[in-house]
DNA sequence: CATCAGGGCCCTG
DNA sequence: CAGGGCCCTGAT
């Protein structure tokens, strides 16, 4: 168990429109304690560098403020690439000015543009760990998810304490590379176990790999994330989106959200995912996918205060 | 008890 | 390019 003490505060200015609750917490996101969200913000421990820092976001007048914590004190030019981290995970460099007009007359965007104004794509993992995230996603269902995810964290992982919650870090791929398949398979991941290894490796002997993909056009990256095993148009979609901030990636819709969307933009129970995409393209252009963001969450926080009876049926966790 | 799809993807024919 | 197989689980 690492024992962070708090060593720095950055601050990071954000441009308007800007909503920080909406950015740092996701409710159609699956619970891992891999982050937690309160009160007191959002804490998460965050890898750089071979290193484990531990992370506070809160809401400032200007953007975010970011508590760093770590065991020994921090120098200013891992706090410089802590503060670039941050902001690239958390969307806060992007200009979102633009969505916030076209949504704001947007007769379907609307009431969510308005509640969530200034909501960024996010996500507190580096590339790989969302990799290893959405592998767990896939064909099956979310409680199994949960499942898998603790027990390779509780096994792989780095625990932390952090805020008063226990979080772990999320593996390094050094550390799967080399060990059995038969090992991986006792956390009953199945057949993923394969995968855990080949992209384990393929990270180790490609370090560089995320930095490069950051700075690609959506189509290139997707097709570098692509020739990674594992990795197919769902799981690409995810990641263009959510790792890669491509406001635009829609090329794919899987069955879970084309129901979801279905309902949310149709107010029907299954439309063609090609309706869907059709209609999205057509009316939110360059920002289709962030669109799509703004009415899946919405829909997820509303669940959590009124009944939304299909949405339960979706979700069975 | 058995069956089966689930927030995919690989591989084969 | 279509479709079978894959690990495991809980819903039926």
């Amino acid at each position: 168990m690492r024992n962070l003490i708090r060593q720095a505060e950055i601050i990071i200015e954000v441009n308007p429109p800007f909503n920080f609750v909406g950015t740092v917490h996701k409710p159609s996101h699956f619970p891992a304690p891999s982050s937690a969200f309160g009160e007191d913000g959002f804490w998460a421990p965050i890898r750089l560098d071979n290193m484990i820092y531990g992370t506070n976001l809160r809401a400032s007048p200007v953007g975010v403020v970011a508590t760093i914590y770590a065991a020994d004190p921090v120098d200013a030019s891992i706090l410089d690439a802590l503060s670039a981290e941050i902001s690239w995970r958390f969307g806060l460099g992007l200009d979102l000015s633009g969505f916030a007009e076209m949504a704001d007359a947007d007769p379907v965007l609307k009431t969510a543009a308005h509640r969530w104004s200034g909501m960024r794509p996010s996500c507190a993992y580096s590339l790989y760990e969302l990799l290893c995230i959405t592998t767990l996603l896939q064909n099956t269902v979310v409680s199994r998810t949960v499942k898998m995810m603790r027990s390779m964290l509780e096994r792989y992982g780095a625990a932390v304490q952090l805020g008063g919650h226990h979080l772990y870090a999320i593996w390094r791929p050094e550390v799967l590379v080399g060990i059995e398949d038969a090992e991986l398979r006792a956390l009953k991941v199945g057949y993923r176990s394969k995968t855990f290894l080949r992209i384990s490796d393929f990270f180790v002997n490609n370090p560089s790999f995320e930095q490069a993909l950051r700075q690609l056009p959506k189509e290139a990256a997707a097709k570098r994330l692509r020739e990674v095993y594992g990795v197919g148009p769902a799981t690409v979609w995810y990641l263009l989106f959510e790792s890669l901030k491509h406001l635009d990636a829609l090329e794919h819709i899987s069955p879970w959200e084309q129901k979801i969307l279905s309902r949310l933009m149709f107010d029907s129970p299954l439309v063609p995912v090609d309706e869907i995409r059709g209609f999205a393209t057509d009316a939110w252009g360059e920002y289709c996918m962030l669109a799509v963001h703004y009415l899946f969450e919405d829909a997820f926080w509303r669940r959590t205060h009124e009944s939304i009876p299909w949405l339960d049926e979706l979700i069975r966790l």
